[in-house]
DNA sequence: GTTTCCAATGCAAACGTTTACAGTCCGCAT
DNA sequence: ATGCGGACTGTAAACGTTTGCATTGGAAAC
């Protein structure tokens, strides 16, 4: 790329008769250029095939319209999707998206330092379940980097969140409703410095479902699948091989549902008669296998993310919670709550 | 972001007493400048909170460090696994990656034009199961765009693939040899102007296994799924309601395959008793439901093509495919293969 | 026939790096 | 002593835009 370096404005503008100046506007669609001249240098610019440079640009303006996506993975289900929605809102409004996991414990460790890297590489950033203190948001907000937070909140940026809690307490309630007592949690990561806070809310929601109904928490029905498929399938297992196990088992991520799914199949058990499941996503394969789980929108929120940030953006970091904001916040999240009932939570 | 612009390499200079192309030495590691110098150089950056601005490097040097990933989509199984592999190794190597999806017709259409404006936006581009012609190509080349394809190939660029005849031919030989004579498939996406490669190669290797077997095709027996689980229920249920329905169906992904386990536990049905299953991909659930598959490494690949993007840019897009890289190719191909059989199409 | 105003354009100064080239200084061989 | 080479540093010219300000010319208002 870049080997023979194209034509630049400079070129063009000569080519055309006019200024530089003129030709920048032009093709900018800024005003007070006339429209003869302006169709006269698009066509000219088209014909030289040539292209603006967008490093000079971005120097020139100090805009970068280049936005950081900073998730666990890439490539879970949730991630991947959120990704996705935050992309497609971004390009729909000319900025491009730079995704990057945060995946291991030194990257986790360098994480500050990378954000504060981003400062003038990027517009702002969207920060998914990566759980920052709030130093480290006092840190980046007073470095000038924009940010929004997904899934967890900070004092000096807005967030977009699910409410996690509701999510756990729905899905609880939903297996009591139907006559479950004794029921078994498949959890996420255990407790870790930068771990999300998603799990520990959904698990806060089924603690305190439990608790209205009367049911003290047995610590041996909670076991952690790590939101994989594997991991589910194990802590299925170990659910399973209690003396006494439990009649259903709430999974924090469809995902580790499914390996429960799995364990019960090597058994030779099935669900909901052997015992009830419920998950969290609505992942495209739990309706294949029957799965009732509490519906998420990865692609929604993301959309709302990026939406936010750019508003974020063009109010230059301006950002003062406002009532406003709370009560957006609200309503994205009880409406992308809803349970979905399927067989495996039904009474046979 | 951008706010008070930090401080510049001109006010680093002053600070540390010496000039703007000494700090610019010192911080980059290059040769020719005193250790104490350094030290101190790095010392006073740090202490500033310096970071260089990435736009006027990229407009001195004309390198971005960026490279663009052109996928379908970015939430897929697949392809979000291809861009972790890809993104990994690209930041492991001081790069970063910007991923964009070319998901709807008319993305496609423009999809020339799009890779021609990334011109000087970023070092590379990876394009992923995108078909592009070869005049396009040639386009691009011609425009000095560095590119590495993957999932096809083109006689400009480098590319990285899977041997999707070879994947087609073992699974339907697999279940030949089980005793299969009457064989279903479900396939991608019909016949498009720039839909992938890779179904159809894969078809071809199912028949020709058919052929080998001296079975004749049955075009009755081919279904869309358009690589979705729904897509995959639905077309299992129409292999289902045949009047002569097969005994075996191989699903062009595991995704797929997925959805006719749907349909089956649907209709009181089960594999392999009433009908064999096997996919593409080992998707992480595909154990769980005990579906045979070839095992695909989509991480692997795209790490490959990143490896191979970067040396393209280094070698400065100089790129005449040799014997050695044809044997590369060829040994990526084959040790790629590898079927995995599960529940699905064991005889039982 | 002036004056006034405004649309259209041009001029030139940023923006913050990198790097070719030119010095300077010092030690060492002659 | 003198010259030489090498290590270190500085000077200044790019790189290709954007944009504040100045300029121009012509139409409208008087």
């Amino acid at each position: 790329m870049r080997r023979g370096r194209g034509p630049s404005i400079e070129d063009v503008a000569r080519e055309a008769g006019v200024s530089v100046a003129t030709v920048s506007r032009a093709l900018r669609g800024l005003p007070n250029v006339a429209e003869g001249t302006r169709s006269r240098v698009e066509a000219i610019a088209q014909e030289m095939n040539y292209r603006a440079d967008p490093s000079a640009a971005r120097l020139a303006t100090g805009r970068t319209n280049l936005v950081q996506l900073l998730t666990p993975t890439v490539d879970g289900w949730y991630f991947s999707r959120f990704i996705a929605g935050a992309i497609e809102l971004l390009l729909g409004r000319g900025y491009e998206a730079i995704s990057h996991p945060i995946e291991n414990p030194e990257q986790r460790k360098a994480f500050l330092d990378e954000m504060l890297r981003l400062e003038k590489r990027v517009d702002g950033l969207i920060v998914v379940d990566l759980n920052i203190s709030e130093e480290a948001a006092s840190k980046l907000h007073a470095a000038g980097i924009n940010a929004v937070t997904a899934g967890f909140r900070t004092e000096k940026f807005p967030s977009v969140v699910v409410d996690d809690y509701q999510v756990g307490l729905v899905a609880t309630k939903h297996l009591l409703d139907i006559g479950h007592r004794r029921i078994g949690l498949i959890s996420g990561e255990p407790n870790h410095p930068l771990a999300f806070s998603v799990p520990g809310l959904r698990i806060a929601g089924y603690t305190a479902a439990l608790a209205s109904a009367g049911i003290s928490i047995d610590t041996s029905l909670e076991n952690s699948g790590f939101f994989t498929a594997e991991g589910g399938r194990r802590a299925m297992e170990r659910l399973l091989d209690l003396d006494d196990p439990p009649t259903a088992v709430f999974a924090l991520s469809d995902e580790m549902a499914f390996g429960a799914y799995g364990a019960l199949q090597e058994r030779g058990l099935s669900w909901p008669d052997d015992i009830a499941v419920i998950g969290i996503d609505d992942h495209e394969l739990a309706s294949m296998v029957g799965l009732s789980t509490i519906r998420l929108a990865p692609r929604e929120l993301g959309a709302a993310a990026a939406e936010r940030l750019l508003q974020l953006i063009d109010d230059e970091g301006a950002f003062e919670p406002s009532e406003e904001e709370a009560r957006a916040d609200l309503a994205a999240s009880t409406d992308q709550i809803e349970l979905v009932v399927r067989a495996s939570t039904v009474a046979s």
